[in-house]
DNA sequence: GGTCAATACGAACGCTGTTCTTAGTGAAAC
DNA sequence: GTTTCACTAAGAACAGCGTTCGTATTGACC
């Protein structure tokens, strides 16, 4: 017996591999048309969150993409909320970690956050679903074991090692989020707008006011950065 | 001539004071029922939030709970998202803001976070809203403009400071987001389950195996403060 | 009293996730 | 070689969503 997708979802969160069944097919082969597989549909929902954003992938625009319909996915998919998922352990799966450097922590913790924020970025929108998703994801544990490895061996304290991760990865996804929400590089083009709307506000915000140019300044990597290093400065000064 | 919800909204965003129409009423009324406002509306969508959660607001949830139809909002609301933004905004203007004390600048900023968390969590899933919610709403700024006085009395660097209220903020809304989200207590309840789950996970996860303990101990609220005092420990280390 | 602008609201459109049902296929069993 | 069977594919439909259109109803103003 083959499995269900509901028994593929529970096989996955607890080991992350997959019988896999290889080739085998039954079922109709209608035409030339290549065989729906799990894989074949986490293509093309990432081809269209790149192109079209997360907002865009629905079952159905997945399903006509793959010139069929919306319930022949329901076979090798649980869920839109499982799709989600599984998206996210791909992405999570290309993040290569590095073996941990005493000396060089800091600098490896900013990578892979940079690596992971590159990749959110990469799919907009699609930080959406690595809030929602649960964490018990094998390929996000995964992740979250990297980087929990390169704080102790940089001497952080184990307990406060385990919550940083959890901190560290929630504001990168965070982070990517919003900047996937604000639209990039539209932060950009209203930031003069921006400012004279901050400027022009009443008397009851003198700071905002005064400080404009400051508020609105900086790239967003850059304030990505600037807050990577706040949380790894509170970090070693017990 | 009384303006439509598209000129409150351009309004709202401006000036955040609004004409009001006070009792002002043309139009049927049919019954004794009380008369449509944007208060009346938003009063509704808190009640709904609150009770079953930001995911069962929608449209015809507030409409059916005013006993009318979808389409009668419209009249005062210009979209979901509008309405999203106005429940941000009344939320934000029930947080209430200390004057600025040098010497004490930290425990008002944790103060101020942690009153936001608070109200988020009052409404479950609410800060999704938040997140979405453009920065440029009055309700919004203003609790801004108080975060910022405070790291400027602490003497906080202007740019610095700057920066550190987006992030404060940004991170104050995805942690009350996550917690919604896996339930509250429900994290609570399910923690043994974590455990083995964490206990059980293949060798490639060696710390993580390790350290579950470590991993899964703390309350939400105790995670909260931790990754405030965390960016507040990195604030004052030029 | 008549006019007009603003509100209220039923009906409908296009979209979503999901399920039911039916048709079709290859591998295995006899 | 035929039959059985587990599995996939896919059409049709359901409930629910945000939103718009058209229309009826009302109060204030001239």
């Amino acid at each position: 017996m083959s499995p269900t997708p509901e028994q593929r979802r529970t096989a996955r969160r607890q080991f992350g591999a997959v019988p896999a069944d290889a080739g085998l097919r039954r079922g109709p082969s209608r035409g030339a048309k290549k065989p729906i597989t799990v894989d074949l549909i986490l293509d093309t929902a990432f081809d269209i969150v790149a192109r079209e954003g997360f907002e865009a992938l629905t079952m159905r625009r997945v399903a006509t993409a793959l010139e069929t319909g919306p319930s022949s996915l329901y076979a090798h998919v649980v869920n839109k909320e499982d799709l989600d998922e599984l998206l996210i352990g791909r992405l999570c799966a290309e993040i290569d970690l590095p073996e941990p450097d005493p000396a060089a922590w800091r600098e490896q913790i900013i990578s892979v956050c940079g690596r992971l924020r590159e990749q959110y970025l990469r799919f907009p929108g699609i930080s959406r679903a690595a809030l929602a998703s649960a964490p018990t994801n094998t390929d996000t544990l995964r992740v979250g074991e990297g980087m929990f490895a390169i704080l102790l061996a940089g001497g952080i304290e184990p307990q406060t090692a385990a919550w940083a991760v959890d901190a560290l990865n929630l504001y990168v996804t965070a982070h990517s989020l919003e900047v996937s929400l604000v639209g990039g590089d539209g932060w950009v083009a209203g930031r003069d707008e921006l400012m004279s709307r901050l400027t022009g506000l009443p008397d009851s915000f003198p700071n905002t006011r005064r400080y404009a140019a400051e508020l609105t300044s900086g790239s967003t990597a850059d304030r990505f950065t600037f807050t990577l290093n706040l949380m790894l400065d509170g970090l070693n000064r017990p």
